[in-house]
RNA sequence: GGUGCCAUAGCUCAGUUGGUAGAGCAAUGGACUGAAAAUCCAUGUGUCCUUGGUUCGAUCCCGAGUGGCACCA
């Protein structure tokens, strides 16, 4: 029999979490966590960390391991999931993963291309000059380079360019050359769940939450972390917008309603992005008892 | 009760020297291979409050009405 892995995704706020801990029951096993931003011990209200009693009735991987200091990738996440997995699968029941992180999942689920990790010099290099000196030039730097990448590049996004150019001068290699768009083969199986409901509904859970959190101290968590802002692990949703309010740019009640309405266009971009996967099975948050059937009926196969 | 100001997109407002209108936010669609809760791209028809008048033509000018705000009683 083959082992599996089931992979819970969805749009933030939609109830990943809970139908995962039954699930995890139900199959008697462990779950794995797919989100960049609760990998950080720092952050727990922000990031919608389960409960303590849910981190007690299941063992979690993933969750509160790293922190916002720590230089962290998709890569990373990567190995640090297939190293969980070896330990998990000699047993025969299904591991769980769960989450909204998308590139992370896809990292898992379709394996990611072998790059040096990125040297801190060089990206602050890059980072200053395209400060000091806009994109332009660094276009062009790109389009000498690796004349094939720039032909397909997203050349109006610095993101895309700048690490392009990084692989570049870090290896002496063009960045297409390490490009394989191949997908990894993985010794499991592995099962989509999405979860999904109306829009609206939806909006109103994101809403309600973010309130929630407010009660549980999302401002004290946020205020232990402000003097560390400028760190990319800081650069999220629910902790930037209480950032501005600390910088005295917006009123408390703004920054409340910017978190609301960021998590509500972080949902709608997860969307977009599972949308796409025609791997994955969609069900509503509800249907606990259906995945569970659903996921009985595709493991009777084999 | 009087006077003044305002009424335009879901919200805040701009604008049309009279030829039926546009920004920000929201909303929506999309891209995405080591910063990904990041980053980037795209999408704007709405009785221009109602009603009468002037006009070839009114959302714009004039009158009345309604609602809101401010000040004076």
């Amino acid at each position: 029999m083959k082992n599996t892995l089931i992979v819970v995704v969805g749009p933030t706020g939609i109830g990943k979490s809970a139908v995962s801990i039954k699930l995890a029951q139900h199959f008697s096993t462990e779950i794995i966590s797919a989100d960049s931003r609760q990998i950080y011990k720092e952050l727990a209200i922000g990031t919608a960390v389960p409960p303590t009693e849910d981190l007690h009735a299941v063992k979690h991987h993933l969750i509160q391991n790293h922190s916002i200091e720590e230089y962290y990738n998709a890569s990373m996440f990567e190995m640090e999931v297939l190293d969980i997995l070896n330990t998990l699968h000699p047993a025969t029941n299904p591991a769980i993963m769960t989450g909204g992180s998308m590139l992370y999942i896809d990292a898992v689920c379709k394996g990611i291309d072998d790059l040096p990790n990125v040297d801190a010099e060089i990206r602050n290099q890059l980072l200053t000059d395209f400060e000091e000196n806009g994109l332009e030039p660094l276009r062009i730097q790109l389009k000498q380079l690796d004349p094939d990448y720039y032909q397909q590049a997203d050349l109006k996004n610095p993101k895309r360019i700048l690490h392009a150019l990084e692989i570049c001068i870090m290896t002496g290699k063009p960045y297409s050359s390490f490009r394989t768009e191949t997908t990894k083969e993985r010794p499991f199986r592995i099962i989509k769940i999405g979860l999904n409901t109306e829009r609206e509904h939806l909006y109103k859970r994101i809403n309600q939450r973010v309130l929630q959190m407010v009660e549980q101290g999302l401002f004290e968590e946020a205020m232990k972390v402000y003097p560390m802002r400028q760190l990319n692990s800081l650069n999220t949703v629910g902790y930037k917008e209480i950032f501005a309010h600390f910088d005295g740019l917006i009123t408390r009640e703004q920054a409340i309603e910017q978190i609301q309405n960021n998590s509500r266009k972080y949902a709608r971009k997860q969307l977009t992005w599972f949308k796409k996967d025609s791997d994955i099975h969609w069900f509503e948050p509800t249907q606990t008892e259906e995945i569970i059937r659903f996921i009985e009926s595709v493991l009777e196969k084999e």
